[in-house]
DNA sequence: TATGAATGAGAATTCATTCAT
DNA sequence: TATGAATGAATTCTCATTCAT
């Protein structure tokens, strides 16, 4: 029941990147323009749709001029590359924090599939945005494949599993495709009707067993 | 192994264009510029996104003038949600035709497992659009509403599955979006691998098993 | 010393292409938003050059919406094309107007050397702009082509007077360059000069006798 | 034949690039900034067209920071004058380079003649430059008046032909008019049949002797 | 009911110029 | 003097919707 509860600063801002510059007149928090935009981009995207969202409302939003964003991203496309890919980036460093080794193709998968839901109850809107980010024809195929990079560790646990003959004959692609699918259905849920802690870690663990029932020889 | 592979006319338009011919002799089926322009929007909206699909493109395929588009449509996010219970409404009668009577539950179940994978390896287009639609934000709560009624006789399915205690502890609801979840799951990986015949029956009794074994009691 | 001086409505707009309509109620004469566009352009670009005439001020110049300008012509390029086929072809016609037959070829050059310097002193911005367009490549090579078709009936021309050995022994391509070039200077000095009446056809004649001597064997 | 063929470096620019290496060891003739930046102008014109030649890229090109531009030519209008007049001071060093002195009119103009010929078939993106500007409006009246003054000696060449009584009654400007848009004749033909040595040499004579002709007594 | 020209409020993007460092 | 990020007005073009015929 690890890691359900004990994280802060849910959907806001990572302050990182902070140029010599703003460290140097530390007194406001000046967060990096890159980073501003992509924030507000996230925030905008997630209430009012990528295409009711103008660059001139990113921009406004994140305090910059409407050109200065175009010296980001070259293009609004680009632009909504970047927040996919912040956005995942964000997921996948999560999911393998603390990431058990030597434990069994299980456990791991148990440690994922906790944090995976956990991220996405706390970070509804960016879970959303990349859940609706996928299938909207909009992220561009390199972005798609610089992502697909960052989630090989996924494939290759699923496919010690299949050595290890954990599996009934299913090939490790489907597994991978099936395990999304229910972590997508118990956030769903878990969102729909608003789970928290303990029913929350028991939706979790009840999700787990239906996946891993489903497969398991 | 029912209902794989004895369709005819997937994913094709009646594509009346009006001819002179097709007015001249007007006993050829005229289809009603209401069907017409649901269908142009299909076609336009899968091949190009909703957001490329400008009316006036619609209205020049569905062989009308821009104007008469909005004597059916009051606006834009009307078609589209004309489009979207379009194919809901299909799906649903597919999923229904020949649902079995008397027999239990897990067989209609799987029933509408066949049916629902087959018509969305049939119509590609189609099932993709309307899955995409749903994520979209675009479509109205009234339609969403409207909808779900369609499918209410897959809740009273599981719900009476639960009765029945065939599930393990599990609300009829979640059971319900583990099932779509999967199906999406089993869709997705079919399209991708182009499964067909043989191959492709094998796939849904596979992904079938794996959706009741992981819920089943 | 024909047509010098005969001429109505210069640098005017042609009221051409009237519609069905504006025949209809011919109280106003209502001309054609086409050719009103045009000959905003034609009076803007001329005033201002092309670079500083946004499409924005010639739609209002003509008394459209912005939209409407891009329902008659695609892109702005269009826009400068068509004006620039519009020019070429009033100066065309105007040459070609009362051309003499069976005469000489040196009587036909000559009156087409009339005809030009009298159609660009009256219509100063015509000529100027047709004048800025050809080198400043704007114009698509399609509309160059189009505009040569129009001055065949020069090349042909000159081509005659070679076979009647009127010239020195040059190309008629070259004698078509000087004649034009020639053409260029003494506009220019008339309009610098405000040549009129008796002076301007004193100096059309002499402007041709410089060339004629220049280029005759 | 004097002065056809014996020219070194036309048309190329001094492109010490700033690299490493020069900034080492500045015995490499660095080359102004300024220098640079109109030189960068005039390949970058002449390639992409004024206005399609951003400030920005010409900075770039010249090895620059944008906002160094700015130290040198206060706005995009003034880089503009500059590249302009010095085309032309080019041209007319080069026109003036070797006249003879004492020798009649026709010799001198002659003299000019070879030399204008041959600069421009020598530098042709340079020729055709100045001649889209000269007719852009994109040149100041400031720097029009400037570069007339560097002709001045053309004007006085030809006032003294017309007191000898060389030419037919007309008058020098017109005269002066004439020759230029000959030469300009002569130079689109030399360029558009690329005439090269020989060719180039007899037409160049031949061009002179249709002006000589059409306006010599 | 059908038409399609007209509308005009945006949208994305550009770029000359500034100015703090 | 050199830098280059920031600016924001200006530009071309789009498109849902209207309405006179």
């Amino acid at each position: 029941m690890r890691c359900v509860g004990n994280e802060k600063k849910p959907d806001s801002v990572n302050h990182t990147q902070l140029t010599d510059q703003s460290i140097a007149c530390n007194i406001l928090p000046m967060v990096d323009k890159r980073t501003q935009l992509i924030e507000s981009s996230i925030e905008l995207f997630a209430n009012n749709g990528f295409w009711n969202t103008p660059t001139s409302k990113i921009a406004k939003h994140a305090g910059v001029a409407t050109g200065t964003l175009f010296n980001y991203f070259p293009t609004k496309e680009a632009l909504i590359d970047a927040v996919y890919l912040q956005l995942k980036r964000e997921l996948s460093e999560r999911l393998q924090q603390e990431l058990p080794h030597g434990d069994g193709v299980k456990v791991c998968q148990e440690h994922v599939w906790y944090r995976y839901i956990d991220w996405a109850v706390r970070n509804p809107t960016r879970y959303t945005l990349v859940h609706q980010l996928k299938l909207s024809q909009l992220v561009s195929e390199e972005a798609q494949q610089q992502q697909a990079e960052e989630f090989a560790f996924m494939s290759r646990l699923l496919q010690q599993g299949v050595q290890e003959a954990l599996f009934a004959d299913i090939s490790a692609a489907y597994i991978g495709t099936v395990a999304l699918a229910q972590l997508e259905a118990a956030v769903s849920y878990a969102m729909h009707h608003q789970l928290q802690d303990m029913q929350l870690a028991k939706h979790i663990a009840q999700s787990f067993a239906i996946f891993w029932n489903g497969v398991a020889r």
